[in-house]
DNA sequence: CGGGAGATTGACTGATCTCAACCCGGGTGG
DNA sequence: CCACCCGGGTTGAGATCAGTCAATCTCCCG
């Protein structure tokens, strides 16, 4: 049996090092579910959806994994990514509502599955745990605010610019500085909100500036303090 | 000196009983700073402006506050309101950030200002508040995630429909069945993510529909069921 | 009475969406 | 081996929602 690798280590380490439970005591890592290894994801596949019950926290060791919203008209809007050390589900397991958000992995994922109440128990009980979730929650509520104020404020064309740079930024290159990140095009517009043709479109437009360069999905920056400028951000 | 009350309580009550603080212990309480009573903000004032450090929780015990982040090109956008019982500045204590929002009041407001360091102990020692405070980000964040997919996905009328009903379903309505909370046309433009002459028209429109009334910037809702139709809400 | 803020209306513009046609590469079944 | 199909990806044309600009009005205040 080959010995699975996490981030370069066994499950047991990457959950207690890289994840939001790196400060639990060496007791409370003993009762985390992780014995039984990961669940494993193909590429495409649903890990929960939107409107059901999950009552825990999904921790994701490998893989990226696409969380989005699906609009009255059907069209999906994605609202972040989870990549290896993430978690997800922790919004509906700590208010004990039905999931506000479906997911999909991009890239095949091994996840771990820790139930509600076990997670409530370290919150009540770890203040430094607790502590960590809390910052969890607050830094994705201060990107969300980001992202309402840009969607009602900025353009397409603004807000493409903006999402290629953080898809840069979250994602990093590959050795051929290419973004290591690769999604279709109606995906990229459901992180845009806007058309797939319009995205099409304003591709070309920055391929034909030398902003950026496209060999079908793989897309390399030429020129990140251009795209930064035309987004407007403020960092 | 006359007795203030809050909700009909006095100070120490009212935020034991209808707060984020509502699980201190009677310890924990007694050393909250609120002997010195509330700091008052007159209609309009700027309680503390995106980009400063803030590191404390204000809580508000009367009054109804705006907060908002400023876009590149000057223009608000609001992000939610906060009442009396609701706690502003969290976000930014928690994780140790500067503001992400400015915050003015809407109606002259009444607010206690608890520093950061006497909440990060509560949330290290007092899993109840830790909790209470989670889920208090949580559900921000479930309402931040369906504000991203509405201003990505629907019209502006459908907007405009939906912020009148949350406006109702927030603020409540007085007697004479308009709401309670009382905005100029920009503000409402603010909310909606739309310019002002949009609502305007948007809401003359409505008026010609017979959905509402309009007095001025009082709002009265005619047609509940119809406004809610309109916004294509899934509640 | 003059000034200023907010509200309203009309005309114009243009960014973006929609619809429809077409392309391309990969996989499949005959 | 080839025809076909299917899921993306592209491109063009036309329609339109909604933003901008500018003029006007109303109300309130000093």
């Amino acid at each position: 049996m080959e010995k699975v690798q996490y981030n370069g280590q066994n499950l047991r380490d990457f959950i207690s090092k890289s994840t939001v439970f790196k400060h639990l005591t060496e007791k409370e890592l003993d009762i985390l579910p992780i014995e039984g290894g990961t669940d494993s994801y193909k590429r495409g596949a649903m890990i929960y959806e939107e409107g059901t019950r999950i009552n825990g926290f999904f921790i994701v060791c490998k893989g990226i994994i696409k969380i989005f919203k699906t609009g009255f008209d059907g069209k999906d809007q994605i609202i972040r990514f989870a990549k290896p050390g993430d978690v997800m589900g922790f919004r509906s397991t700590i208010t004990g509502e039905l999931a506000c958000t479906t997911t999909k992995t991009i890239e095949e994922a091994e996840i771990v599955y820790v139930p509600g109440e076990l997670v409530r128990k370290y919150v009540m009980t770890n203040g430094n745990f607790a502590m960590d979730l809390l910052q969890i929650a607050c830094l994705e509520l201060g990107d969300a605010n980001d992202y309402i104020t840009d969607i009602a404020q900025k353009t397409v064309r603004e807000r493409l610019a903006e999402v290629l740079i953080q898809l840069k930024w979250t994602f990093d290159l590959d050795r051929d500085n290419f973004l290591q990140i690769s999604l279709t095009r109606e995906e990229l517009a459901n992180i845009v909100g806007t058309a797939t043709e319009s995205v099409i479109r304003l591709l070309s437009e920055f391929k034909q500036d030398q902003l950026i360069e496209i060999f079908g999905r793989r897309i390399k920056i030429l020129e990140e303090a251009k795209l930064i400028k035309i987004s407007n951000m403020h960092y």
